[in-house]
DNA sequence: GCCCAGGTGACGG
DNA sequence: CCGTCACATGGG
């Protein structure tokens, strides 16, 4: 087991927090992630975690997919002193964290979540892991699926996992990233605006997928990915625009804060 | 039953 | 370039 003390690790908030829909809460109170083959139970504890796992792998998986290199107090730190709204969204955002998600998950993932809500998206990712995705040593779950079995998988079958429309446009990407068309281990060498051009060139992208996908998916910390939540907020409090260039280098931290702040912040719904 | 969801692509002006 | 519309499906 590994213990990390670190107020700016907060596991039930990042598991709200949207970006990844794999890092479930079970009813006793603990937490299980699904991701790199590994079922990883973690424990939330005051003002951090606890990972049920030997040191050896803490340190080749986990402490990079958390992220724990990078010092999100400096980021909050940074908010400008005169922004109220982005200071009380930095404050309830403590603890949020961009995770180093698989970038073909999260491609495919954020396609899924156009026109869907968070528990909608969960429930195709594990359908679609459940028919398509190897199973993971002693987890009962399934790793997420390969590029190659989705390539290979019937659109009908697709359909079936509560797709709709989105089906054809996960089909199309597995089949992209089969014959090499994507490639993500080059991608992950681009510059972001090359990433982000041929992240566009795949059918049902868009600017807001693109944007998460480099964020969640290639780290790239400066995406600012504008979803319906975002455009609330930047027509009600930023009226002549968010001050990208002031924060330029961690603009999705901040993003990240305040899509969670909207979503879970004063008496907001649940 | 109704409304809406971490949008996108196609089309018309 | 901008506004509209269809798109499939399930959760609240």
């Amino acid at each position: 087991m590994v213990e990390i003390r670190n107020g700016e690790l907060d596991i039930r908030k990042i598991a709200l927090s949207g970006q990844c829909f794999r890092l479930n809460a079970r009813a006793d109170g603990r937490y299980e992630l699904l991701v790199h083959g590994r079922a990883l139970e973690i424990e939330p504890i005051e003002g951090g975690a606890r990972f049920h796992c030997g040191a050896e792998e803490f340190g080749a998986l986990w402490r990079a997919y958390f992220d724990l290199e990078t010092d999100y107090a400096a980021i909050r730190r940074a908010v400008d002193p005169a922004d109220a709204y982005l200071c009380a969204a930095a404050a309830f955002g403590r603890g949020v964290r961009i995770l180093r998600q698989e970038p073909w998950e999260t491609l495919v993932t954020f396609i899924l979540s156009q026109r869907k809500n968070i528990p909608a998206i969960r429930g195709c990712v594990e359908q679609l892991c459940a028919r398509f995705g190897e199973p993971i040593a002693d987890a009962g779950a399934n790793a997420f699926p390969t590029p190659e079995s989705l390539a290979n998988a019937e659109l009908e079958c697709l359909l079936g996992c509560s797709l709709g429309y989105r089906g054809k446009y996960v089909q199309a990407a597995a089949r992209m990233a089969v014959s090499g068309e994507l490639d993500f281990a080059a991608l992950e060498r681009l510059p972001d605006d090359a990433l982000y051009e041929t992240l566009l060139s795949v059918s049902g992208v868009g600017k807001k997928v693109a944007d998460c996908t480099m964020l969640f998916g290639f780290h790239r910390l400066s995406r600012f990915p504008v979803d319906v939540w975002i455009e609330r907020v930047l027509a009600r409090e930023y009226p002549n625009g968010f001050p990208l260039e002031r924060y330029g280098g961690f603009a999705g931290v901040l993003q990240q804060d305040i899509f969670y702040y909207e979503r879970y912040g004063q008496g907001n719904r649940s």
